[in-house]
DNA sequence: ATTGTTTATGAAAACGATTGCACAAAGCAT
DNA sequence: ATGCTTTGTGCAATCGTTTTCATAAACAAT
């Protein structure tokens, strides 16, 4: 391996000039300067990384920790991070935690030491006392679709506005029997975007319809199976609204085969966007998360903390989802 | 931050006994080892990875370099390398390069010297004398779903059976006007596809007819175009083997526009088996490649390669595809 | 000519870990 | 009891940088 010793050999002069010369922080004479990027050339010299970090405290690194990157939610995500960091200089270092407890914490304790300047958290747990252990030892820290309160900056989406604007539009398209297939009410997520919902009926006059409200575990299947459990309660709908495409498109299985269409029968909205929802027929109407800027918004508030050495009062920033209308409703 | 010294300190034993005693490689005392692993304890140390990596040369993290986690392809292939890599101790660096060749090199570049201990490089170009040259220098390298010769060790898929058995099985249905819609014919999977396509009709006693052989740039939009032109053309092919997913389901879309009927009038084969691809209607038949698989066993390569410091000369797994029946054809 | 600044450079001390070497204490054989 | 090995520990060097400090040279001001 090649190293500053070698280069200032080579260029005649100490390694501490050439340092300073590579930096141009500190001012080297112009001709010393010139042999110095010389050898460089020459030697095709790249600063080790590890004694540069080790030196300056600083790596130049940021980690993001997301659940599962098999979830069509993260690759955009994951992507606005990725290209956000490159070109601000930094690297991240996927961390893939199978939305396990334990892997998480693992990777968290093993890179905070030094190996990572901050971190990305996207992994969607409601009570995360490790998370905060790291904000108050100082550990820059942005979530990612997720909050804690107010105690740890995040950038996430207005769930409720999502679902608000969506049930909405079918109640003015004059859709009146509106399901809602969600998610774990664990998460806060699932519970905002309920809100959405029921606040858009009540705006309407409407009342929520306990049959008509179905809590669902995860995925196509799921949307299935509830669905079928509708159609075949004799609750017959004029439009659902699921939280996520995969719990749609399932619902929507469902209806044709139930030998209803979509939308002429029922209409169906999804949430999310998956990229691969245009390829569907009927192409699925959804609320769209701006995933890639998510990511990039993430990335910088973290380069911003990190840079502040004070201590500022975190900020949640909320993004705005988009209603994008397709053949589905 | 905690330092080895100050473990020392409170236990009250210098610091290389502290580090042997944590290491387990050189024996320390048990009286001793207990009162170092309480102070560990009470400290909350962890080693800082960058002291042990520059020391020891080596770092634990890996390099995983692809072209676009956007593209359906390479969530799995990172999943299977991730999980792997971290059971095995390592830690994963993904590397985006939006497909471009400076930002690949810059990458390479910055990590090599010493962040990384070896690379796992899935961009699909053909000629990378910078690969080469990586591996001339005795970097560990492993390509995934490509290879560059026989010069490093790669893992990719039977590209020319996958296409084989495709097309055998719409003959041995019957179909008999077989069309292509494949890539670019720069990149060797494509050709190998295209060969397998060759060579079962030839099997089968048919001949390649030039009519039913689609060129086509990429994705989805153009399977359309594509299938549009044939149609329009008046050629009616009976079936369709697609070299891609997207493809396909393009070419599926242009088909019902024109008011025939999948699988009825025309079958069509995608490949690739992207997950979504089951949630279609009508569901795409369709090559499956284990990527998961294949980002396992290119990890296990790598970990080899950089465990065995006298290199050995370079293998090539070949990885099986497997043809997933369902309703387009 | 003398002193005081500025400027460019090198030597050496860090950063936090591991490890070869030296040495003391303990164990064993004679 | 003496010498020889074994065992456990500390000291100091090392990994490749950056940066503080000191020094020498160049220059300006008296």
């Amino acid at each position: 391996m090649i190293t500053i010793k070698d280069v200032a050999k080579l260029a005649g002069v100490s390694a501490s000039t050439v340092s300073r010369a590579i930096s141009g922080n500190i001012p080297v004479e112009k001709e010393t300067r010139d042999k110095v990027m010389q050898a460089v050339e020459e030697l095709h010299y790249e600063p080790n990384a590890l004694a540069k970090g080790l030196k300056e405290g600083k790596t130049n690194t940021i980690g993001l920790i997301i659940p599962n990157i098999g979830n069509h939610l993260f690759p955009p995500l994951v992507k606005g991070v990725e290209e956000t960091a490159r070109k601000s200089g930094y690297t991240v270092i996927l961390c893939n935690t199978e939305n396990n407890l334990e892997i998480e914490k693992t990777y968290l304790e093993k890179m905070q030491k030094r190996l990572v300047d901050g971190f990305i958290i996207a992994t969607a747990r409601e009570k995360s006392t490790h998370i905060l252990d790291m904000e108050a030892e100082g550990v820059p820290v942005v979530l990612l679709i997720r909050h804690l309160g107010n105690a740890v900056d995040a950038v996430i989406l207005d769930n409720y506005k999502g679902a608000y604007e969506a049930v909405s539009y079918l109640l003015a398209r004059g859709r009146k029997k509106i399901a809602i297939i969600n998610g774990e009410q664990e998460l806060s997520l699932y519970r905002e975007r309920f809100n959405g919902y029921q606040e858009a009926l009540k705006k309407a006059g409407e009342t929520v319809v306990p049959q008509l409200v179905l809590d669902d575990a995860f995925g196509e299947e799921n949307g299935y199976a509830v669905m079928v459990g509708l159609l075949r309660s004799g609750q017959m709908p004029d439009a659902v609204f699921a939280t996520t495409d995969l719990r749609a498109i399932g619902a929507i299985r469902a209806i044709k085969d139930f030998g209803y269409r979509v939308p002429e029968d029922i209409a169906v909205i999804g949430f999310d966007d998956f990229e691969f929802t245009k390829l569907l027929s009927p192409r699925l109407t959804t609320v769209s998360q701006p995933l890639y800027d998510m990511g990039k918004l993430a990335v910088e508030k973290l380069i911003t903390i990190m840079d502040n050495k004070n201590k500022v009062t975190p900020i949640i920033d909320v993004m705005e989802p988009t209603l994008v209308l397709r053949d589905s409703t």
